[in-house]
RNA sequence: GGCGCUAUCGUCUAGGGGUUAGGACGUGAGAUUCUCAAUCUUAAAACCCGGGUUCGAUUCCCGGUAGCGCUACCA
């Protein structure tokens, strides 16, 4: 039977299965997401299990952490999470068919014995294989020294000749010749089953039709192919992903910076931002070109989920572009409405220990909208909204380019005047202070450039008379006072 | 070392036997403007190398090179 008439036949089912050893990392995020979108697309199943067979490195805490990163950046499973080590008897189960229909067979080696060959086999230059030698005890020999408790692994009995392969819907037809895999081991000697034993025995009974993963995985595959063959399984449909690096082309790791994807929410950067990114990292959609004919890149969840194919999966590796997903990050925000982005903004304002009260807010967040790439930009942006004094500044930043203390101080004395009784709205404030200027005989651009100083303390802020507006008469008529006062030391 | 995979601007990629090799991020310039952003316009920027096949290869084939992956009683 082949794999297309089990893909045809049912839904499909896929599953995304990190092994809890560390958080959810970038790489992992990318596969799940890649299964989840692949199920939504089709109507299909997407499936959690948690890889926990590795005891010594597995932690309940690890296993939060990556439903966390899951449930940030958006993907909900309808089975699981299962846990392989609670699953350890279908393991076992399958260990017993494989060693009763002859797949499988006892290993008495030792680890210190396998290292020591393994050594002399590399220093000799030759392929460092298992040399199988166990493979050659007498069954009833093996059976003896099992019953006397002797310590034993269980070896897969990989054919001798031929060839292995498989088709990957990414990739093509791969092969291997079965000379160059190694009669690996499918249950510790402790009776733990490994990788390619759990994860088989777990495709099968849990009916997945497509299993989509890491390209690091094409090497395992024909292993697992086998164990399909022995265990009687229908193969699945294997799509490996290529994989992401670091800008320095190597495998994305800690060395690179943030790797976790709690980091990046940690970083402010939106999630759906986050999302729309890694899928198009290594993957294009076919269609989707805007009204100007060219290629799109943002979209939306239901957009992906529309486009998403495996024939849009790319096999080269892909750098991960900070600068990139930054910019997917700041359309998103100018993508979200007002009330949803202030709401996301508090939580940073909170962690810089900034009152940031909620109506207020609302009425800072469209002028910093277009000035931020992570929400985290927020408070960098917008701090000076919400403290009582003004962080220390330059006061040689309250002078306009072409002019000096004493212009500074006329402006701000003049503005400070009339602002003392005109409208304190953005649109009275403008025609104030443009009016000003007239009087003044000073140009806007130097004109508003003291006052934005004073007000926000620093040279770059948002619109000038909204910011105003918002900050309020009070405030700004104190804040110019003082920055007179600053002028009266540097003149 | 062995085996496997891959190879288009700096990065993500589209394309495909004959194209001005397209788009996006980033970078430069300009426009707009109260600053910074945002926005718009614009510029520079790529088919790894060598052999074939072909009238014609960046595209197909082979080899090389490079990168990556696997090479555990980890997953």
């Amino acid at each position: 039977m082949t794999a297309e008439t089990l893909s045809q036949a049912t839904q499909p089912r896929v599953r995304f299965a990190p092994s809890p050893t560390g958080y959810l990392h970038v790489g992992g995020a990318r596969t799940a997401l890649f299964n989840w979108l692949f199920a939504r697309h089709t109507g299909g199943t997407f499936i959690l299990r948690i890889e926990d067979t590795d005891f010594e490195r597995s932690s309940e805490e690890m296993v939060e952490g990556i439903l966390e990163g899951m449930r940030w950046i958006g993907l909900d499973w309808d089975e699981g999470p299962y846990f392989q080590s609670q699953r350890l008897e279908l393991y076992r189960a399958a260990a017993e068919k494989l060693k009763t229909s002859g797949h499988a067979y006892p290993c008495f080696c030792t680890r210190e014995e396998l290292e020591q060959r393994r050594k002399e086999a590399a220093e000799a230059g030759r392929p460092s294989l298992y040399d199988r030698r166990c493979r050659r005890i007498p069954k009833a020999e093996a059976e003896e020294r099992v019953a006397a408790g002797e310590a034993a692994a269980l070896r897969f009995a990989v054919p001798e000749a031929g060839q292995t392969g498989f088709d990957d819907a990414v990739f093509g037809r791969v092969e291997f010749a079965n000379a160059e895999i190694e009669d690996f081991v499918l249950l510790r000697s402790d009776g733990i089953p490994t990788y390619h034993l759990s994860v088989v025995a777990d495709d099968v009974d849990m009916r997945l039709t497509h299993i989509l993963r890491g390209a690091d995985h094409i090497s395992n595959t024909p292993k697992q192919v086998l164990l399909y063959d022995a265990l009687a399984a229908e193969l699945p449909v294997f799509a490996h992903v290529p994989l992401i690096l670091g800008p320095d082309k190597t495998r994305l790791s800690k060395r690179h910076g943030a790797t976790s994807v709690m980091a990046y929410a940690g970083m402010g950067i939106v999630p759906e931002a986050f999302r729309n990114f890694l899928a198009l990292l290594g993957w294009t959609p076919g269609k989707g070109k805007d009204e100007n004919g060219k290629d799109r890149e943002v979209f939306s969840s239901a957009e992906l989920i529309e486009l998403f194919s495996l024939d849009g999966i790319s096999k080269s590796n892909a750098v991960f572009d900070n600068d990139k997903l930054a910019w997917f990050s700041g359309e998103a925000i100018r993508a979200l409405p007002v009330e949803e982005l202030a709401r996301r903004i508090a939580p940073f304002f909170a962690e810089a220990g900034l009152q940031a009260a909620p109506e207020k807010l609302l009425a800072v967040t469209p002028l910093i909208r277009e000035r931020m790439k992570t929400l985290r930009d927020a408070v960098s942006v917008a701090d000076f909204f919400f403290v009582e004094e003004l962080a220390p500044y330059d006061a040689a930043d309250l002078i306009p380019q072409k002019g000096d203390a004493a212009l500074a101080r006329r402006i701000l004395v003049y503005a400070g005047t009339v602002l003392a009784t005109s409208g304190f709205d953005a649109a009275a404030l403008e025609q104030t202070l443009r009016e000003a200027a007239a009087a003044l005989g000073v140009k806007t651009g130097p004109m508003f450039q003291p006052i934005r100083v004073a007000v926000c303390g620093r040279k770059n802020a948002p619109p000038l008379f909204e910011t105003m507006e918002v900050l309020g008469r009070a405030t700004c008529l104190k804040r110019m006072e003082e920055a007179e006062a600053k002028l009266e030391t540097i003149s």
